[in-house]
DNA sequence: TATAAGTCTATAAAAACGATAGACTATATC
DNA sequence: GATATAGTCTATCGTTTTTATAGACTTATA
C-alpha cells in the first residue's frame, strides 16, 4: 500500500499543479483544502523542495510553488522519494537492489521473473502518470459525469 | 514490498508443488532447505491449511502436502491471504474496499484512475503466475543457462 | 520592528512486522 | 497402551516503520 506521505505528496502536488504559474500557495491553504494534517504536510513539502520539485518563498506573500513543469513530474518519482522502491521484491529493483537472503540462484528464480514483469508494468504506468496527465484525466472524468 | 510471510509462503508452496503427489513433506525439511525460520513457517503453513490450499498429516510419516493442483494456485491469492489487498490504494480494491479520507469525489479522482490501471495490470500478471507456471518458467531458465 | 511564513530538531504514540517459546493434540507403530 | 513423531495453538516480545505533534528558529516583507 501507498504510504500517507506519498499520497499526501501527490495530492499536494496536484493542488500546486492546478495553480501552476499562479504564485506561491500557503501550506495552510493546501492542508485545509486537501484535508491533510498541516505539520505533517510541512515535512512532505520540505522533502519535495529538497528533491528539486518545489520551491518556496518565506515571509508575507510566500508559500510553495512548482519549479518543474507538471508534465515532467510523474508518480513513479514521487513514490520512490517517499516509499522507496516500486518493485515488490528487492532483487528486481534498479536503484535499491539487494539479493534475496533465501534465494538459491537469482538467474533461474521464477518468483523473480514474475515480479520483474509486475515491476515493469507498474513503472510503465506510473511514469506515464504525470501531474499534467492526471489533471487531464480528471477533467475528462468531470466532463463525462455531466 | 512483499512481506516475508508472503515470500516464505510462495517459496514453501513451490517446494511442495515440485513434490506434488509425492506424500507429506516435513515442516523441518522445508524450513532447512529453503532457509526459512521453522517456527515462523509453522504459522504460515497453518494459515495456508486454513485457506484450503494445503492439508497436513500428524504423527510419523506426516507433514504437509498440496490439496489444490499447482496450476490452480496463483500468487494473487497467496499475497492477498498474507498481505491483504494488492491495489496500492484502498479505494480501488474489490474485497478490501474503503473510501479515501481525503477524497472529494471518487468518481472523478485521477489518482484513483491511475492506481486502478496499476491494480488491473498487477492482478493480471499475478493471476497468471500459478505454481505450475512458475516451475515451468524456472525449468526454461535453467535450460537456457546450460 | 512587527508580522508572516517557511525550516528544523526532537519526540512520541500506534501499528505492523518478524520471530520465538512452550504447552498441547493427534497419529502411527511397536 | 506406551512412546515417539509431527503438526497446532496461544501468548509474547523486540524492532522498525508510520503517522504524526510540539516548539523553537530563520528569513522575508511592509
Amino acid at each position: 500500500m501507498l504510504s500517507k506521505k506519498s499520497k499526501y505528496a501527490i495530492i499536494a502536488l496536484l493542488h500546486l499543479a492546478r495553480r501552476y504559474n499562479m504564485g506561491p500557495i500557503l501550506i495552510k491553504d493546501i492542508a485545509e483544502e486537501e484535508r491533510i494534517p498541516q505539520k505533517f504536510l510541512e515535512a512532505i513539502l520540505r522533502d519535495l523542495k529538497n528533491a528539486g520539485i518545489l520551491n518556496s518563498k518565506k515571509g508575507k506573500g510566500g508559500g510553495y510553488y512548482l519549479t518543474k513543469d507538471p508534465k515532467d513530474v510523474h508518480l513513479a518519482g514521487i513514490m520512490r522519494l517517499f516509499d522507496g522502491p516500486i518493485a515488490l521484491i528487492p532483487c528486481v529493483t534498479y536503484v535499491y537492489y539487494e539479493p534475496c537472503e533465501e534465494c538459491k540462484d537469482e538467474e533461474t528464480c521464477g518468483i523473480r521473473a514474475v515480479f520483474k514483469e509486475v515491476r515493469d508494468a507498474t513503472v510503465n504506468i506510473l511514469k506515464k502518470a504525470t501531474l499534467a496527465e492526471i489533471i487531464k484525466i480528471e477533467n475528462k472524468l468531470i466532463a463525462q459525469k455531466k
